[in-house]
RNA sequence: GCCCGAAUGGCGGAACUGGUAGACGCGCCGGACUCAAAAUCCGGUGGUGGUGACACCGUGUGGGUUCGAUUCCCUCUUCGGGCACCA
């Protein structure tokens, strides 16, 4: 063994023998227990950032850990590789979003190599090459038979100089990114899916995923959003028999009803605008206003009276048809009664208008007043000022109001989703083709089967104004698949979370290319353990939640839920330093070109940039990103320090639900960790073999640390196994290390034992630190590879202590320590904490007015 | 604005089911080795008071439950994630 730690070298070795060995070749073996262990795949944006090394170091920790204790492990790795940025990458240097995205992935995938991940690479998929695609529309045909997937028209943002569509991100204050122009929105014929039309089972379902983390499963329900309430009607006199309608969570306020709001693109706003230049020019206003949802909710509430009345179902009153730029089109009905005295948005509202406020609910007698909202106003109660209603409780008074609304046939009890149908056109090139074919005489024609898959053609540059596709003859010009005429190829490509959808299925089966799926995905799925970032908590999860259940009912998969155990873990930030300019925009530095020093005796820290020597702000520690500045290159760090460095820190720096901090320090700390566990391995065998253990014959102290290394053994199986709290398991391995330091090498028997907790130390670090393990087993005597290992057995004989030592509490306050023989009885147990003299001190005189014992823990006299 | 989290020494964090607050690491201080430095090794390190044994204070704020609260409940503050065309 060689006394240096020379992690290039010891890296390389471990990396070839995997390669060589076809380690992490997954087979299906009906006779083994399967573990799926997945990482969500990554955008080939060009380098891996540390997010991904975070990820993967955590999915392949857990896989390891799995394959160790017996199980048929497959951790398997594709790329998410259609997107946005490879077409601004065209825009920006002219090449082929397919090549870029290519060569980024032939990157990638060789840093990802040097991590040592124990990736099968045999089942690499790339989204964007047509093998896998032709599925998403291969299944999409079959969505739009079933009515699952259907065309209606969706609001874009337009940018009329570019005469282009842009994503919301690229809409920057209501402007065009490239552009600056002032951005339009635009009603287009697009494609949904009925996610909808799951709702209720995406919701049920999540009360029995107990593996989810709960603030994942609060979120998607949220998301969802159900609600129950009364869909009512207001009769009014435009149109025949016309009835404005909308949905209520409190129809115990009906009587409050002092006007309704619509949303500008509701039916009754444009009736109204006719011949109302002023309204009009609201509406276009509105329409023209936000489009997302935090912009909309913080915007200020405006409005405009339509001068139409509806009629009130109970009490026949004449209502004022207001519109409202908080009404949202898309939940519900578009329309909402307002009860200004119990809504708060209804409140703020009137208050500007100068509509009426008529209080209809009385929570426990107290004063209303108009003055200012309370947040207590929207609070079930006691109906009041409600005629018949008066008195009802919130249930009663509900039930009140449905079975009179229900006798006059204006309204009936109703559930709302807050979930809408999931919108996958796209006006973009980069993406996967939607199949379908616009014939002139036959409408839109779907691509019959046997033509897929629609291949985009890869040699395309887009510049940003419009997407080429429309520019490619070979591409658009085609014959019905119908009647044979003339016929135009649709041109928008679907979102790219379609792609996201289903990958994991693939991953069983990635070679077939006859069909989407096969026999193995019975043997792999559902995942048993899923990993990514907690911003993917809803869209991404949901989306795949649905296109299961699609899947499911078509009878291609036998589950409805993909991922078993998920896992969330927090983004990696690092301090952000900058300047600003007198004028011009903020200047970002990266904190690798910066120097902090701190005065010892302030506290005050200075940082000042290397290349000119003078001072920079911190702007805080923030999500490392490239627009901050504040990223660090995870090769730099593998190149100077090797991969199990990297791996350590980050594993170590913070649990993995996190977030983590970057630190340099906290790097150059794990190096001189695992420095120490070379040495400590290297100082052992250097005195040749260790001879066998000999269980009978150990003094206290050998039993000690016999105790020790076993209690670590235990910690770190459970911290890994169970609580996924890596930086525990470490920490207690640097415990027994420490410990180790301090033992001597003496007797035969103290090498056997430092032998054994040596080994115990390399095989806990194993799923970790990967490389440098597989070097130590080797000199710790060991023919065989460390990855070929079974988990280590915990010695239950070796954990048995003869003592305990226990706490004793005065009043709560610790006031000393006792050592208690394990059978002790609690007799036993009060007598020595009274005999305690710094306790007797605290007690006094006083007499014991209660003694609480916990047995092992602690004794706390209550005087 | 709505939904979901988080807050503990100089710093990252530990304390798993209400039971010893600060494990482990970083930084810092002192020492050993060295001509010197780096590396390495040993010791110390929440604050205040005390020579000391020790005592008091201390987990974002204010309150509550309990023999006992970092942990449970309520209030507020600050920070982070998501909000449907970034992935």
């Amino acid at each position: 063994m060689q006394e240096r730690y020379e992690p290039a070298a010891v890296e390389a070795e471990a990396q070839q023998y995997w390669d060589h060995q076809h380690s992490f070749e997954a087979k299906e073996d009906d006779t083994r227990e399967k573990y799926y262990c997945l990482c969500m795949f990554p955008y080939p944006s060009g380098r891996l950032h540390m997010g991904h090394v975070r990820n993967y170091t955590i999915g392949d920790a857990l896989a390891r850990f799995m394959r160790m204790n017996g199980r048929n492990v497959l951790q398997p790795m594709g790329w998410d590789a259609f997107g946005l940025p490879a077409e601004n990458a065209a825009i920006a240097n002219g090449v082929p979003p397919a090549k870029w995205t290519l060569d980024n992935i032939a990157h990638m995938k060789r840093q990802l190599k040097s991590l040592g991940y124990g990736l099968d690479w045999n089942r690499e998929l790339t989204t964007c090459l047509p093998n896998y695609y032709r599925w998403n529309q291969w299944l999409f045909l079959r969505m739009l038979e079933k009515g699952i997937a259907y065309q209606k028209t969706g609001v874009v943002n337009w940018d009329p100089e570019d005469k282009t569509v842009l994503a919301n991100e690229q809409v920057i204050d209501g402007r065009g990114w490239r552009t600056g122009a002032l951005i339009e929105k635009r009603e287009i014929p697009m494609y949904y899916l009925k996610i909808t039309a799951y709702a209720e089972d995406l919701l049920e379902s999540l009360q029995s995923m107990p593996d989810w983390p709960e603030r994942v499963r609060a979120m998607q329900a949220n998301w969802i959003g159900r609600s129950e309430g009364i869909r009512l009607g207001f009769p009014h006199a435009i149109g025949e028999g016309g009835v404005l309608y909308a949905f209520t969570t409190r129809a115990d306020t009906i009587m409050g009803v002092t006007f309704c709001a619509v949303a500008a693109e509701h039916p009754l706003a444009t009736h109204a605008a006719r011949g109302n230049a002023k309204l009009q020019a609201f509406i276009e206003e509105c329409k023209r206003g936000p489009a997302l949802e935090a912009e909309l909710a913080t915007q200020e509430k405006k409005g405009m009276p339509t001068g139409l009345y509806v009629t009130h179902p109970i009490s026949g009153d004449p209502v004022p048809v207001w519109v409202g730029n908080y009404v949202l089109m898309s939940y519900g009905d578009g329309a909402v009664m307002g009860v200004p005295a119990h809504d708060e948005r209804d409140f703020e509202f009137a208050k500007k208008y100068g509509l009426p406020i008529q209080q209809v609910i009385d929570v426990e007698g107290r004063p209303y007043s108009m003055a200012a909202w309370q947040p207590w106003y929207s609070e079930h109660g006691r109906c009041v000022n409600s005629g018949r209603y008066d008195a009802l409780k919130y249930e009663a008074a509900v039930n009140a109001v449905a079975a009179d609304l229900r006798s006059k046939g204006m309204g009936e009890r109703r559930t709302t989703w807050r979930l809408r149908d999931w919108g996958i056109s796209r006006q973009r090139y980069w993406g996967c083709p939607i199949p379908i074919i616009h014939c002139k005489i036959c409408g839109a024609v779907p691509v019959p089967d046997e033509q897929l898959p629609v291949v985009l053609p890869t040699h395309l540059v887009p510049d940003g104004s419009g997407n080429p596709l429309l520019k490619d003859p070979d591409f658009i010009n085609v014959s019905c698949p119908k009647c044979g005429g003339e016929a135009r190829r649709e041109t928008d490509t679907m979102d790219t979370f379609v792609d996201s959808s289903w990958y994991f299925l693939r991953f069983a089966c990635a070679d077939n290319d006859q069909a989407m799926l096969d026999y193995r995905v019975q043997y792999w799925l559902p995942v048993d353990q899923y990993i990514g970032g907690i911003e993917h908590a809803i869209l991404h999860l949901l989306y795949a939640r649905f296109w299961t259940r699609f899947m499911h009912d078509m009878g291609a998969v036998p589950f409805k839920e993909p991922f078993a155990r998920l896992f969330t873990q927090g983004m990696v930030l690092n301090e952000v330093f900058f300047r600003k300019p007198e004028f011009g925009r903020v200047q970002y530095f990266n904190p690798a070109d910066v120097t902090i020093s701190t005065d010892k005796t302030t506290q005050r820290r200075a940082a000042v940039l290397r290349a000119d020597g003078k001072e920079v702000e911190s702007g805080g520690v923030v999500t490392m990103s490239k627009s901050k500045n504040n990223g660090v290159d995870p090769q730099s760090l593998v190149d100077e320090f090797g991969a199990d460095t990297a791996r350590l820190f980050m594993m170590f720096a913070a649990p993995p639900e996190q977030t983590l901090e970057w630190s340099d320090e906290g790097v150059q700390g794990a190096y001189r960790f695992i420095k120490r566990l070379w040495k400590a391995v290297y100082e052992h065998v250097s005195r040749g073999p260790a001879g066998g253990l000999d269980r009978s014959t150990l003094t206290e102290h050998q039993r000690g640390i016999r105790r020790q290394a076993h209690q670590t053994l235990a910690k770190v199986t459970d911290d890994i196994g169970r609580r996924r709290t890596f930086n525990t398991a470490i920490a207690a391995v640097m415990e027994l290390l420490n410990a180790l330091a301090k033992f001597p090498h003496a007797s035969v028997q103290d090498r056997a034992v430092v032998q054994e907790a040596l080994e115990i130390a390399v095989v806990s670090l194993s799923p970790i630190i990967p490389h440098v393990t597989h070097a130590l087993w080797r000199s710790l005597g060991h023919r065989t590879a460390l990855i070929e290992e079974a988990w280590l057995k915990i010695d239950t004989e070796a954990l048995q202590s003869s003592t305990v030592q226990m706490v004793v509490q005065v009043n709560g306050k610790l006031r000393g320590h006792i050592s208690i023989a394990v059978d002790g009885d609690e007799a036993a147990i009060r007598d020595t904490a009274l005999a305690d003299p710094n306790v007797r001190k605290f007690i006094g005189g006083a007499p014991v007015r209660k003694l609480i014992i916990v047995r092992g823990k602690l004794v706390n006299i209550v005087v």
